[in-house]
DNA sequence: CGGTTTCGCTACGACTAGTATCGATACCGA
DNA sequence: TCGGTATCGATACTAGTCGTAGCGAAACCG
């Protein structure tokens, strides 16, 4: 309604796309470790200190990184073993663009220990997946969280195994075991 | 042959089982960061300095942990799809161990950027588990790594997004999962 | 133009990986 | 018993990292 009136004093520079780009860029070129928040803030051509005005620690930046590469899952349709294939499709695009996963492995790293992390983690990226895939899959929550494991758990482990994403045909081996699995059979109602 | 002469000068002291539980404890306790080698040091009782002498780096300390905490794989009978639900619960109580799992996610980010430590991870973690799968299950390398992605990535999944080990019924489900993907089915020869 | 807030910049404290050094110590063989 | 050898503990050190503090300059509004 009230749309909500410019608050007073110098607006804040519209940069988290790029702090975002410079982030996974910076991962992917030295590793979760090395990425400094230094070098991010020189990546992105702003100061340190502007980022953590806005992020409180390198994991809640990295993870708000990880929220916005993901982004919100296609529509579906109404054949649910399509629905399951785009999905699985969609996380592994995701998971092999450069960076992602390291990301992914060093907010796990991080989120260990550090509670909030990990509430931020799992209430951030993990719950609006979980919620869009009950009502889209008509499965009960904790099948929903068993799928969310297998696939993503599973491309993680061959990106960090290898440093290479799942091939076409392993990701297909994935999306028709877990059809079969979760009862969503393909060419059938 | 030639019982191979003790080497002259003070024999190394036998602590690496001391200096492994101590890393996982602290692991377990602080994660993956604050478990600092000065830490893992005092808790066993040493110096700093005997660690850096036998592993080069926290990194392949950790996974050397890993290597003795998981160890060989029970060996398997004739029944196929038994040796693969026993390779399965196999992995999933070595991960539901006290720091194992974030000890994992550690060892992964620090591969990221350091293809040496990703090569120790490789070939003294994951060949030995695949040279005995490929052998025990009659499979393909390829159908075999993309089992071991599956079990571990899904389990670790689990324990970095919850901070809890897999429930028996999931892990019941993943068994269920692979044995019908390998075509290796419980009940038939 | 004054008020307010963010910006870039520099400096700083606390902590960590890994290295260097050195006297003390443990084992072996003569 | 004693010399040779290699490890051990202890300390100090370098280089790098996260996150914070302080300050003048800049941007936007009324």
């Amino acid at each position: 309604m009230a749309p909500s009136t410019r608050p007073p004093g110098r607006p804040r520079s519209s940069v988290d796309a790029e702090v975002f780009a410079a982030t996974l860029a910076t991962i992917h070129e030295l590793g979760y470790t090395r990425a400094t928040v230094d070098r991010i803030a020189a990546a992105t051509g702003i100061a340190k200190t502007t980022i953590y005005r806005r992020w409180p620690s390198k994991g809640a930046l990295v993870t708000a990184c990880l929220v916005d590469t993901f982004g919100p899952l296609p529509p579906g349709g109404r054949d649910r073993a399509q629905d399951l294939a785009a999905a699985i499709r969609f996380g592994a695009r995701r998971i092999a663009e450069p960076g992602v996963a390291a990301a992914f492995a060093g907010v796990f790293t991080d989120a260990i220990g550090d509670p909030e992390l990990r509430e931020i983690l799992s209430t951030q990226l993990q719950d609006p997946y979980r919620k869009v895939l009950i009502e889209s899959l008509g499965l009960s929550e904790q099948r929903v969280l068993f799928f969310i494991d297998v696939v993503i758990g599973t491309l993680l482990h061959r990106m960090g195994m290898t440093g290479e994403p799942m091939v076409e045909s392993d990701v297909d081996a994935l999306i028709a075991m877990l059809q079969r699995e979760l009862g969503v059979r393909p060419w059938l109602p």
